[in-house]
DNA sequence: GGCAAAGCTTCCATTTTCCGGGAACGGTGC
DNA sequence: GCACCGTTCCCGGAAAATGGAAGCTTTGCC
């Protein structure tokens, strides 16, 4: 037969563990289910390469399968996540203030960190009849358009701010501000403040107010924001109350 | 000690993915940041290995380290542990029932679901001046003692009963029930009653009552319980309290 | 019913990446 | 200054990872 000996080179091609990672990363918040196809399609890589290593990921509980076969994150792994001191650590001390704040305004209250260029939302709070927010707990966005990223950028490392403002940035509205120059003296602004405002720059119905959560040292390491539908009330209405939240929580941090 | 009599293979020992999953393993609530030698301690290897993976782990974001140095578990896992279905997906439907239950009791509200043969606690909302929980969010449980440990058991398959009442049964106070064949019973009861009762297992001073939340198909998927202090209220005053909230959140879930 | 297609699982020769002892490097405290 | 602990780097050897292909199961369609 034709034996074509000539066939690629067999052995590992890659660290492993990056490609279990490159798995686990096929998932995101539209795909939480996928089959094996999936998976190996979504992380490049052979389905017998896929199959092993989710077989190993699914004995120890990262990886679990459906009824029908799917596969999906597993428990263990939301345990382990669970132990992240920025994230869940932050939410557990940060909750019963962001829940006044909803009891106050009855609007969307969203609490936030920094992961490299982008805004990670750690807690959502929605407001009774308020607007409906796009943001999911455990899901990003970019740091240039929302109020907590407003906030999470302009106390972020110089280093941060130059490449977010030198990168391409994201466009949603026509109200969204993309000038590097123009961002500049709004970081400036909303260090000069002590918060940000985002006029319609996510969605032309809503506008969001943000303000810095601060550790012992001082530094910021979160954000709080009030996302309200646009017209209903005024930024500098909602400020204080977001900058008051935000100091209670910034107190009970250092504490 | 045994291991290291003599000079060991030098090739891989095991697979890879397991090393890396080991290493996370050694953090725990109460060791959420660990310095290398820590790590390499608990996950029984060497430092020159744990430090190769985690290097990698760091790299991805599974884990990061502080300004100290030490290694922590990383947002990233958070994020990936957000999409786990069975807990973050329910914890959210269940979510204002809960709040409900909470608000109208004012005891501490727990909800759990069933992994392997322990409870795994999933929300847990702290009633105002009731008995201190010992529980945590992302914490385990053995399945014998708690009021949701009972409801999961008890609607759990064969197989995992047994294996349960086989096993090792904890024990915790003088009301602790360790017998499997008076288990057996209170599991049938748990059955027919439609609620379960933890009087006193964990400690002398705290009463649970527990309900089973079934999803579209009528299968027990997770518990929900009120912990109370023992003497303050019957276990069946409460009873059709947490049912009713149990019912509510299996229609939720239906739809 | 039967055929086909798509997906899932297992097998196995090939070889590359991983393993870990050892040694140098940097902190800190006595 | 010395000892100690934690971290980082290096390198020969070897086992574990790789992926093509074949076997197996399920699904779809005429």
């Amino acid at each position: 037969m034709s034996t074509q000996r000539r066939g690629r080179p067999k052995g590992p091609t890659g660290p492993v563990i990056g490609r279990a990672l490159q798995l686990l990363d096929a998932f995101d918040a539209e795909h939480r289910a996928l089959t094996l196809s999936d998976l190996a399609r979504r992380a490049d890589m052979p389905l017998s390469t896929a199959h092993r290593l989710l077989q190993e990921l699914c004995a120890w509980g990262a990886v679990e399968r459906d009824d029908a076969g799917l596969y999906q994150v597993g428990l263990r792994l939301w345990e382990l996540g669970s132990l992240a001191p920025r994230g869940p650590g932050l939410r557990e001390t940060a909750l019963p203030y962001l829940e006044d704040l909803c009891q106050i305004t009855r609007e969307n209250v969203q609490l936030a960190v920094r992961e490299g260029t982008e805004v990670v939302f750690v807690e959502r709070i929605a407001g009774f009849g308020s607007v409906p927010v796009l943001t999911r707990v455990g899901g990003r966005f970019a740091l240039t358009s929302t109020g907590v990223g407003l906030v999470l950028l302009a106390h972020a490392a110089p280093e941060v701010q130059e490449e977010v403002l030198n990168g391409p940035i994201d466009h949603h509205t026509e109200k969204t501000v993309t000038d590097p120059v123009q961002l500049r003296s709004m970081l400036a602004a909303v260090r000069s403040n002590g918060f940000s405002v985002s006029d319609r720059q996510v969605t032309m119905d809503a506008l969001s107010v943000g303000a810095p959560i601060r550790d012992g040292s001082g530094e910021v390491v979160a954000a709080v924001s009030l996302v309200v539908r646009y017209g209903s009330t005024t930024a500098h209405a909602l400020a204080g109350l977001v900058r008051t939240c935000a100091q209670a929580i910034s107190r009970a941090l250092s504490t």
